[in-house]
DNA sequence: CCCCCCCC
C-alpha cells in the first residue's frame, strides 16, 4: 500500500505543543459526537503512521467535507489549519485535543482502502508543568498562519488583575471559541469584542428585563454572548467594543440564525459566576478585529426569510428618504432603499431605517458592509434590511472591499444586474398556474404568508360602486382624504389638508375562468389596465355624468387577461377569511397559455 | 429570560 507520505512523528510533536506545518494524517476513523443541538461536531481518530490519537476534532468550517463522505475511514488529509487546546472533559484528566479548522483531502478512504503502518496510541495526558514548558509566548492562538500553536499560555506576571470578579484568569490557560459546547464548562476564552448593542428592556406575559448582547471574536471563531439584568449592570459598562477580555464560565445554548449571523452553533448567556476580566497584554493585539461571513447575493433568493446574514455591496442607486406611518404602531417611520450590486453580478435592496436613513450620504458609488442584515420576502423578491444588531460600514479598510471596488471599476460598472429584489415582473417571481377550483380544493392563502397562482381570467362583473376614490396627493401616500367640503382635502395617514387630490382606482370584480368564478380586489395601476383608462380619466367622467362607472365597467366586462393573483387570510373584526388580490394583469399571450394547456392534457394523459 | 425592527 502507498503510504501517502504520512508526515510521520507529526502528531507527538503538536500534541506536546509544538509546531508542525501542513501535517498528512490518516483518518481512522470518525465519530458524531453529542446528537442533538450538537450535530456539527465530530471526533476522529487520526494517524501519522507512527502514532495515533483519538481526541481530533473537525469544526464546523470544515463538516460539509465530512457529510459529504469526503472525510471517512482511511482517507488521508492535509490539515491546513489546526490548533490544540487543553481540555478537562474527557473523563482522563487534562488533554490535549487537536481541532482542525481546515483540511484538505488527499486521498479518499476507498482510494486507500486500509490502513497505513502500525500506529501506536500516543498518551495526550497534560500536566499543568508540561503545558507550561510547551507553550510558546507567542500569541495563543495563530489561525490565519498554517503553523500550529499551543493554546496554554505562560503565566503573564505583567497581566493585570481586574476587579471584574473574585478569580483572577488570566493565568489559566485558554481555549478557542470554536471548541466551546454546552457539554463543558470549564473554559477560559480570549476575545475580543467586536460589537456592543444598546440597552434594551422588554416586558410580556413572561415577565420582564432588560438586557445587552455582544459579540466575541478570536483567531478560531466568533459567538454572541447575551447579559440578562444584573448582568447588565455588572458589565455593559465595563465592556468596550475593540477591546480584549478573558471571558469565563458563562452558559452555552444552541444558537438561533434567526437573530445572529455568526459562524458558530452556540451562543452564551452570562450568568452570575461568569467573569469578564480585561486583557492588557499586548499579545491582545493579535487577535482579529472583526469577521464576516459574505453571503453572495446570487444565494439571497435561496435564503430563509427572516434570517440574519452578512453582505457586501457597492452601492450602485441610492433611493429618496420616503416618511410613512408604521400601520401596526401608528409610529413615523424614514426610510431609504439602497441598491447593491456584487460580483455575481447581481442586485439586491438594502433598506436603511430612521437616522441612518436620513444622513446616508454615499457618493462615487461606494462599498457598502452589511453585518447581521435580515434577509425579508416580499412580492416575490427578497431583500436585505437593517435591524438594531446590524452594522453598517462604508468602505472599510478590509480586502474584500478592494477586491468588490476592482471587480465594479474594472467590469461591474458596464454590467446590467440581475435584481433579486425586483417584485412581480420577470425577476424571480414566477407564480403556477391554477384554475379556480384547483385553489380552492387546495386550500391555498390557509398558510401564513399567501399563496401566489396566475389564471387565465374572464372579467365577468367590476362593481360600479366605491371602483375610484379621492386620495391624498402626496406621491407616497395614497389614503383616501376627507373632503372637508370647502375645497380643501384632509389626509389623516399625512395629518394634512390639501387644496387637491387624486383619483385612485381600487376595483372589485368578479372573475370566471373554466372551472368557477372568484371575486378578486385590485387596485390602481392593474385597474387602469383593465378599463382602458387613467384613474383621472375615470374621476373626470364620473364628475360630468355621476353613473358614469357602470358604463366604463361594462366596456372591460368579458375581456381576458392573465392574473397573478395572491390569496391570503385577512382577518377583519374578529372574522378571518380568505382574499384574493389580483396582483397583475397582463394581456393573454397565446403562446404560453397554450403551452400550458397542452402540458396539462399530456400530464392528463399520463 | 431577548429575538420587536416597521412600508409597499
Amino acid at each position: 500500500m502507498a503510504n501517502y507520505n504520512l508526515s510521520e512523528g507529526a502528531l507527538e510533536v503538536i500534541m506536546r505543543g509544538g509546531e508542525y506545518e501542513h501535517p498528512i494524517l490518516q483518518v481512522l476513523a470518525v465519530k458524531k459526537i453529542a446528537s442533538g443541538v450538537d450535530k456539527q461536531r465530530f471526533r476522529m481518530l487520526v494517524s501519522d503512521g507512527k502514532n495515533s490519537i483519538s481526541f481530533a476534532m473537525l469544526t464546523t468550517q470544515s463538516n460539509d467535507k465530512l457529510t459529504s463522505g469526503d472525510v471517512s475511514e482511511f482517507c488521508v488529509i492535509k490539515c491546513l489549519k489546526f490548533i490544540t487546546s487543553i481540555v478537562n472533559n474527557t473523563g482522563k484528566g487534562e488533554q490535549r485535543v487537536l481541532l482542525i479548522l481546515e483540511l484538505e483531502v488527499i486521498a479518499t478512504g476507498e482510494q486507500v482502502g486500509g490502513r497505513i503502518g502500525s500506529p501506536k496510541m500516543l498518551d495526550v495526558a497534560t500536566s499543568a508543568q508540561e503545558s507550561v514548558q510547551s507553550s510558546s509566548n507567542r500569541p495563543a492562538l495563530n489561525g490565519t498562519a498554517s503553523t500550529s500553536t499551543t493554546t496554554a499560555r505562560i503565566p503573564n506576571q505583567n497581566a493585570q488583575v481586574v476587579t471584574q470578579g473574585t478569580t483572577d484568569i488570566s493565568n489559566m490557560p485558554v481555549h478557542p471559541i470554536s471548541s466551546l459546547t454546552p457539554y463543558h464548562n470549564k473554559w477560559v476564552i480570549k476575545a475580543r469584542v467586536m460589537n456592543k448593542s444598546a440597552i434594551r428592556t422588554w416586558s410580556n406575559s413572561k415577565g420582564e428585563g432588560k438586557l445587552f448582547s455582544m459579540e466575541l471574536v478570536d483567531e478560531s471563531g466568533e459567538i454572541r454572548c447575551t447579559g440578562f439584568r444584573d448582568a447588565v449592570d455588572k458589565y455593559y459598562d465595563y465592556v468596550q467594543v475593540d477591546k480584549v477580555y478573558y471571558v469565563s464560565k458563562c452558559i452555552l445554548k444552541p444558537a438561533n440564525k434567526q437573530f445572529c449571523s455568526l459562524k458558530n452553533d452556540y451562543e452564551m448567556t452570562l450568568a452570575a459566576e461568569s467573569i469578564i476580566q480585561e486583557c492588557t497584554e499586548t499579545e491582545a493585539s493579535c487577535l482579529p478585529q472583526i469577521k464576516y461571513n459574505f453571503v453572495t447575493f446570487d444565494k439571497i433568493p435561496h435564503a430563509e426569510p427572516n434570517t440574519v446574514v452578512d453582505a457586501i455591496g457597492i452601492v450602485k442607486n441610492i433611493g429618496d428618504l420616503q416618511t410613512f406611518q408604521a400601520r401596526s404602531t401608528g409610529r413615523e417611520l424614514k426610510k431609504r432603499e439602497l441598491l447593491l450590486v456584487d460580483q455575481t453580478n447581481t442586485a439586491v435592496t438594502l433598506t436603511l431605517w430612521g437616522a441612518e436613513a436620513e444622513n446616508f450620504q454615499g457618493s462615487n458609488n461606494p462599498v457598502v458592509v452589511a453585518k447581521g442584515v435580515r434577509v425579508s420576502e416580499f412580492g416575490g423578491g427578497k431583500s436585505l434590511s437593517v435591524v438594531s444588531s446590524s452594522n453598517i460600514k462604508i468602505n472599510p479598510d478590509i480586502q474584500e472591499c478592494y477586491r468588490i471596488r476592482g471587480w465594479y471599476d474594472a467590469e461591474g460598472s458596464n454590467i446590467e444586474a440581475n435584481n433579486i429584489s425586483a417584485k412581480s415582473g420577470l425577476g424571480s417571481f414566477s407564480a403556477p398556474w391554477m384554475s379556480f377550483k384547483e385553489v380552492t380544493d387546495q386550500g391555498l392563502g390557509n398558510g401564513e404568508r399567501g399563496d401566489y397562482y396566475q389564471v387565465m381570467g374572464t372579467i365577468l362583473l367590476i362593481r360600479s360602486e366605491n371602483a375610484v376614490y379621492k386620495a391624498c396627493p402626496t406621491p407616497e401616500c395614497n389614503k383616501k382624504v376627507v373632503d372637508l367640503e370647502n375645497g380643501m382635502y384632509r389626509c389623516e395617514k399625512c395629518n394634512r389638508e390639501f387644496p387637491n387630490f387624486k383619483y385612485r382606482l381600487l376595483a372589485s370584480m368578479n372573475v370566471g375562468d373554466w372551472s368557477g368564478n372568484q371575486w378578486v380586489s385590485m387596485f390602481n395601476d392593474e385597474a387602469e389596465k383593465v378599463l382602458g383608462m387613467t384613474a383621472q380619466e375615470v374621476g373626470a367622467r364620473i364628475e360630468q355624468e355621476a353613473d358614469a362607472m357602470s358604463a366604463i365597467a361594462d366596456k372591460a366586462h368579458f375581456k381576458q387577461f392573465i392574473m397573478k393573483c395572491r390569496v391570503k387570510q385577512e382577518t377583519f373584526n374578529d372574522e378571518t377569511r380568505l382574499k384574493t388580490v389580483c396582483v397583475k394583469v397582463d394581456p393573454v399571450n397565446y403562446e404560453e397559455y397554450n403551452n400550458h394547456l397542452i402540458e396539462r392534457i399530456q400530464q392528463l394523459m399520463g
